[in-house]
DNA sequence: CTTTGTGCAAACGATTTGCAGGATG
DNA sequence: CATCCTGCAAATCGTTTGCACAAAG
C-alpha cells in the first residue's frame, strides 16, 4: 500500500476524531481493500494470517467505530451474519443465490425510482436495489 | 377468522404436502392476518397472548416447513433477527429508521428495472428495492 | 400403524460486555 | 496523565438440535 493510501486512511480516521489504533486502522484498509463485503470471521482471518494483529472482540469494536463515523456500512443479506463494506456511497447489490457472493452494483447501473409514487405519509430519504441471481463463477 | 379463510389455510397446507396441526395452521394464520413482518418472539407472543399453543421449537420448525413450502419468506432487514412474510409475491420493502417498523411496498410502485444493464456474466433471476426513511407515526 | 410433529432442554454460533492492563493524544 | 482501546473470558441472544412422547393420515 502506498504512502498516500496510507495517509489517507489516518486522515480518514482522525478526522472523525478515533484514534488511530494499529487494530483500527487494520480493519479499515482491509475493508477498502477488498470489494467482497467480508463477515467478521473473514476480516479476522485475513488480519492475523502473518501475525497476530486484533482480537475477535477488538474487531467487532473497531466495526463499531467505523460505523458510527459512518466510514464503514454493515450489509445484510445472509440469515446469521453480518457483512461489511467501505463502500458507503449510495449503491446496488448483487447477490449470488448459489454460493452467496455479494457484489456492488454501481448506483447509475439503474434509472432512479421514482419515490414520490409511496403512500403519503411516508418520508423516504434512500433506497437500494438487491438483485438476486446466479454469479459467473457458479454458473459456468 | 371465516370458515371460508379457514379452509384456505388448511387447503394451502394440504396442497404442500403438510400435515395440518394446530401449532402450523396457528403460525400460518397468524402471519396471514398481519402485515408487519413479525419476529420469532413477536408471533409467539401474539400466538400465545390467551393460551399457550405452541412452543418455541415449534414455531421455529413450522416457519421452516412453511419457507421450504413457498408459503412464507424470511426477510432480513435488521441486524440479529429475522423477520416472516406470508406475502410470497414479489413486492419491495419500506423500513422506518427511527422504529424500524417494516412495511410493504407494492410491486407496481416502481417502474421496471433494466436488469440487461448489470455485467455481463450475471443471471438475475429477482430483485427487490428497499427503501429507508421515516414513516407517518414517527414523523408526526 | 407408520410417519411426522411437538415440547423440553441442552447445544450452538454470532455478537456483546466487564474488566484489568496498555496505548493514544 | 486523562482518556480511550485492547484482549480475554464470560455472558447474551437468536436459532438449532436430540430425544421421548403425542398426534396426523
Amino acid at each position: 500500500m502506498s504512502k498516500q493510501s496510507v495517509d489517507a486512511v489516518v486522515q480518514a480516521l482522525k478526522s472523525r476524531a478515533l484514534r488511530v489504533t494499529p487494530q483500527r486502522y487494520a480493519v479499515y484498509a482491509n475493508l477498502l481493500s477488498r470489494t467482497d463485503h467480508p463477515t467478521v470471521e473473514q476480516l479476522l482471518n485475513d488480519l492475523n494470517r502473518d501475525f497476530p494483529i486484533s482480537s475477535q472482540a477488538t474487531v467487532y469494536s473497531s466495526l463499531q467505530a467505523l460505523r458510527e463515523a459512518g466510514l464503514v456500512r454493515e450489509v445484510l443479506l445472509e440469515e446469521g451474519v453480518s457483512r461489511y463494506d467501505a463502500n458507503v456511497d449510495p449503491h446496488h447489490h448483487f447477490r449470488c443465490q448459489q454460493c452467496g457472493a455479494i457484489e456492488d452494483v454501481a448506483w447509475d447501473t439503474f434509472q432512479a425510482l421514482d419515490l414520490s409514487r409511496l403512500r403519503p405519509g411516508l418520508q423516504p430519504q434512500a433506497y437500494e436495489v438487491t438483485v438476486y441471481g446466479v454469479c459467473d463463477r457458479c454458473h459456468n
